[in-house]
DNA sequence: ATCCTTATTGCAAGTTTTTGCAATTGTATC
DNA sequence: GATACAATTGCAAAAACTTGCAATAAGGAT
C-alpha cells in the first residue's frame, strides 16, 4: 500500500479525505494494467478491506473520475472502465471484434484548440474513445 | 406512423424484420428532438403499443444503433441516449453545468484521416462527445 | 389464403447500478 | 489526547439493465 502514499496528501490538500476505502481502491487501480470495471474493482479491494461495499465501489470511482485521479471510459461493451491518470491517451475500438489501440493525445491538439476558439469552450483533453474497423475486419 | 414508412422497406432489404416495436421506437424517435434516454422511450412507446416491454426496448434500441438507423451517446450522466440518424454531427458538453453544443463532423475530418492513415483502421466518424467546460462555467 | 421457417418478442429471473438516510470516522482545532 | 464538525460510508431498497428460453408472428414460398 506504500505505492499509493502519494494520494493522501493530494487528496487533503483539496479537502477530501484519505480514506481505506479511497486508499484501497486506488491501490487496485495502480497494479492493474489496464481499463478494470467497477466489479473487478471490487473483487479485488475487499479482499483487502473485508467490509468494503458496492456502492461505495461505484461512488469512489465517480468521484475520482470528477476530482481527476482516475479517469474514466466507454469501451464499447456497455460497462464503464476506469484506470489511474497517467500518461494522457485515447482510444480507437474496432467495432466488429473489438480490437483496440492507443492514441496519443498530440493529433487531437489541433481539432481541440480550433473547437475551443469555435465555441468558446474549454476543452479538457482527456480519454475520447473512437471506433471503427481494425484492418483485419475490413473485409 | 406515416412517418416512418420509409424504415419498413429499408429494414426488409437487409433481411431484417419491419415490427410494430419497432415501427413505434422509430416513430418516438423521429417525434422527439434531442437525444432520450431508454426510459424516456418506453414511457412514450408504450402508449401506442400496451404490450411493449423493456427488455424489447433495450434490444431494439440496441439493434437500430448498431444497423444504422439510430446513433447512440454517453452524455455524462450515466445513461445512454438514443436519436434518429439524420445530421452527421457531435456534442461538446459542459463538465460543471451539463450545458451541451452541437459540433459538425467536418473540423474532425483532418484528425479522422490521420488516424486511419496512422493505425490502418478505418473510423465510423459517429457521434463523438467530448467535454469541458462552457464559456459560463470557466471562472 | 395457408404453411414454414426463423427472427423477434414477452416473460421471469438475475445482475448491475443508483439513491436516501442514519451511523461512522477522518481531520482540523483546541 | 480529547472534541466537534462534516465528509464519507454501509445498509436497505429501488431502479435500470441483461439474459435464457419458450411462445409469437413477419415475410417468403407454395
Ligand atoms: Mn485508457
Ligand atoms: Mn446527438
Ligand atoms: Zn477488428
Ligand atoms: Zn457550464
Amino acid at each position: 500500500m506504500s505505492c499509493v502514499n502519494e494520494f493522501a496528501p493530494q487528496l487533503r490538500a483539496r479537502g477530501f479525505r484519505a480514506t481505506p476505502q479511497r486508499m484501497v481502491i486506488l491501490h487496485v487501480l495502480r497494479h492493474a494494467g489496464g481499463h478494470l470495471t467497477p466489479s473487478q474493482v471490487f473483487e479485488q479491494a475487499r479482499i483487502d478491506l473485508p467490509g468494503l461495499t458496492e456502492p461505495t465501489i461505484y461512488r469512489t470511482l465517480e468521484f475520482l473520475a470528477t476530482s481527476g485521479f482516475v479517469l474514466a471510459a466507454h469501451v464499447g461493451n456497455g460497462k464503464m472502465v476506469y484506470e489511474l491518470a497517467e500518461a494522457q491517451h485515447h482510444h480507437l475500438i474496432c467495432r466488429h471484434c473489438g480490437a483496440s489501440t492507443e492514441i496519443e493525445h498530440a493529433p487531437l491538439e489541433t481539432l481541440y484548440h480550433q473547437l475551443e476558439v469555435t465555441t468558446g469552450y474549454r476543452l479538457d483533453s482527456s480519454h475520447v474513445t473512437l471506433f471503427g474497423l481494425c484492418p483485419a475486419c475490413q473485409s
